[in-house]
DNA sequence: GTGATAAGTAAGCAG
DNA sequence: CTGCTTACTTATCAC
């Protein structure tokens, strides 16, 4: 227990590897009966393969080098836990910057438009009263031209009149 | 070390305190000369009150206590650290949803500003062929005008000339 | 049994 | 020393 941590140690200045770290240990120290599996054997070997390894070795043996496998397989469970809570922290603060920068986009869009539609707005008020003058000024000239008109049948009246003077009383009949 | 471990086991069903965990164990159980300190006593004891108690006790038992003081620190460390780890989490994933909130208001006012501002463009263009149309009728009666203008003008002569036959060479002067 | 995770322990760094 | 963080261990839970 204690070995394994003094050596787990000096992984932590490695990156990570994901899954198995430790390197074998002294081989001497250990007193498994002629057995000697590193710990990335031991994690990585499938139960049927370790069981096969394991005949002819004591209970207790047995019994120690299976939980040692269940220790190391932990330690791979934790690391990757740790990894993937890292992972998902980062993936959040990815998706953050995106909507950061969506939010400023469409923001800058949004007073582009304001701006635009404001001047379209006043654009069309101006075209509105340009409008509206016209429809006076074209009244107004309608107006002069109806009063031309009757002036002008007056006159036409008056020079008919002088032309033919019996014309008079025909004209003065329509009225 | 084992008892430890077990007493904190029965706290993982409760919340969490953040700081201080565990009940004081059996005090029978204890081996300090005299001294019993809980849990919660040892850890929040100041340096020199902690030395106060210590007195008299053997080089080992103050070591064994001062050590105990220091694990219990650190179990309040590491959860405050994972309290702290989750709460950042959280505002992480509460700042995530009030953006993606943001980015659907902006959208929807995009949306429907690009809308207007079509429908703005629509009505203006509507509007520029009606001033135009007056515009070019305008045009029309003027002209219409001109034109009765000089035919009044024409029979104001006539008028004039069957009138005061005189001023014929007058107005031939002024052609 | 396998994988994942919460809580706790120890190592190591920073102040 | 204190506080924080990381890697690891252990206990548990779900499958």
């Amino acid at each position: 227990m204690n070995d394994l941590r003094k050596a787990s140690s000096t992984i932590q200045t490695e990156p990570l590897s994901l899954k198995i770290k430790k390197e074998p240990e002294d081989p001497e120290l250990s007193p498994n009966n002629g057995l000697h599996l590193s710990d990335m054997e031991l994690v990585q070997l499938t139960v049927r393969e370790l069981n096969r390894r394991l005949r002819g070795l004591s209970k207790e043996e047995i019994m120690r080098l299976k939980q040692r496998r269940r220790t190391l397989k932990n330690r791979g469970y934790a690391a990757s836990c740790r990894t993937k809570r890292l992972t998902q922290k980062e993936e959040l603060e990815r998706q953050q910057h995106v909507l950061k920068s969506e939010v400023d986009k469409l923001t800058r869009e949004n007073t582009e438009m304001r701006i635009e539609l404001r001047a379209m707005r006043t654009k069309y008020e101006a075209l509105q009263n340009f409008a509206t003058t016209l429809q006076k000024s074209n009244g107004n000239i309608q107006a002069a031209v109806a009063l031309l008109h009757s002036n002008h049948r007056d006159m036409e009246v008056d020079i008919r009149e002088q032309e033919h003077p019996s014309d008079l009383r025909i004209k003065q009949d329509r009225d």
